[in-house]
DNA sequence: TCTCATGTCGATACACTGTATTGATTCGTG
DNA sequence: CACGAATCAATACAGTGTATCGACATGAGA
């Protein structure tokens, strides 16, 4: 094979760095979920082979972990707000919102400790905004409780709305209607409660849903702090 | 090729059914975590070839749910006790027992909605708990509120255990002694809360911390339910 | 300025995945 | 007994995460 048949070498390889690699990769969850990230794609589009990131990331778990960390920059809100209970609904709410901008963080969400940075500063903010209100033990239980809670609805959330995205109707909608399936099994009579939710419950909205059971979440909170000393 | 040189046929296939299926897979990701199964080993485990899978269910996710779906059988009592109180926690604390038992559960919880029979059983008790304890809309806030708060729990708690498995040693003293990692980010001063929580919070088992939150969540409940009219 | 060691990079390779297609084989039915 | 339909397994394909290894550019030392 002639020189001139040989192409030129490639340009010095751009270096990379973690903070590419892990933008690169959400931007490839934020278009096609969790599953279009693969360390090959996310190489591409780096213009580097896929060996290359492990000079970065050790398994493509640590990159996952990497892409919830660099999210958590998002839910930090600017300034803390004086109050506990607003302190901790602001973080509540903003992880809801990126969870809905980034929608396959509710596919990580309380799947591995989050032990990064912006992580760390998250868990930080949810202490810190409960420091001193009542003794460290219930600040740590009513942390994780908020946290659990609005784990779960997040990822309930997401869920449906996935679930309404393939069959293009709301759930209530697709449960009353046209859900063939679920439909025959209300009919049954198996399931009266069931039933009489999908019928004569109201169909809330998302958020609504999320807020009212936060509310009450921080209500109990509210109920096992020390009372201010008079 | 002769006769001779020619296997005989293998027996007649074992008949197949989705139970024995979703079994096979459950076996397996009991024994190796929900990435031990493919669908080539399910059906290596039924003495047959993967494509036969695909007369049963047509996706792999299907598979999954129907394990999620078959696990629901252990999650609903022998009876519904009586006491509504007593008849959530239940329900969340089999539903932390299924999964301490089936970790792989932990990764799916709420990841789809579960309208299988055994997952509609599963809400339906959880109405049936409230129904007529106050109006609709507020009892499908208040299952939902429960529910969300432990999948959030049994995930995180979950989580926790799989760190700990690997590196051997609980978290609190994985904190506090040989995370290098979190130590040095913890030296820094930049997370005083998070740092005096480690160092001065108690190391509650995750046991206490569910019951704990949950109990909080009931309580939280409970001052929504219609007070029984005089 | 030349040589050599070092370490980085990418090509190749491997074992495995979910699933489409296709061809053989069996069975029920006329 | 013959044929059509249905069932099932083999093959195939495009992709995956990651181990290995050879080439090569770069920096140090002479």
């Amino acid at each position: 094979m002639t020189v001139w048949d040989r192409p030129e070498p490639p340009l010095r390889p751009v270096p990379l760095d973690r903070e590419r690699i892990v933008a690169a990769a959400i931007a490839l969850a934020d278009e096609g979920g969790l599953e279009a990230v693969s360390l090959r794609k996310v190489a591409a589009r780096l213009n580097a082979g896929p060996m290359r990131l492990y000079g970065y990331i050790s398994t493509k778990e640590e990159l996952f972990d990497l892409m919830v960390d660099e999210v958590q920059t998002e839910i930090l809100p600017e300034e803390q707000p004086g109050d506990w209970r607003e302190a901790l609904r602001t973080l509540a709410l903003r992880t809801r919102q990126t969870a809905l901008r980034h929608e396959w963080l509710a596919d990580l969400l309380g799947g591995r400790p989050a032990l990064g940075p912006n992580g760390l500063a998250v868990t930080e903010a949810k202490l810190a905004a409960l420091d001193g209100l009542a003794d460290i033990d219930t600040v740590m239980r009513a942390v994780e409780t908020v946290s659990a809670y609005f784990t779960g609805a997040i990822r309930r959330e997401i869920a449906n709305l996935r679930a309404e995205r393939v069959t293009g109707l709301s759930k209530r909608d697709w449960q009353r209607a046209s859900g063939p399936h679920v439909t025959k099994m209300l009919a049954t009579g198996r399931f009266p409660a069931l039933a009489k939710a999908v019928h004569d419950g109201t169909d809330v909205d998302a958020e609504t849903s999320f807020t009212t059971g936060l509310e009450w979440v921080l209500d109990a909170v509210a109920t096992r702090l020390t009372p201010p000393s008079a």
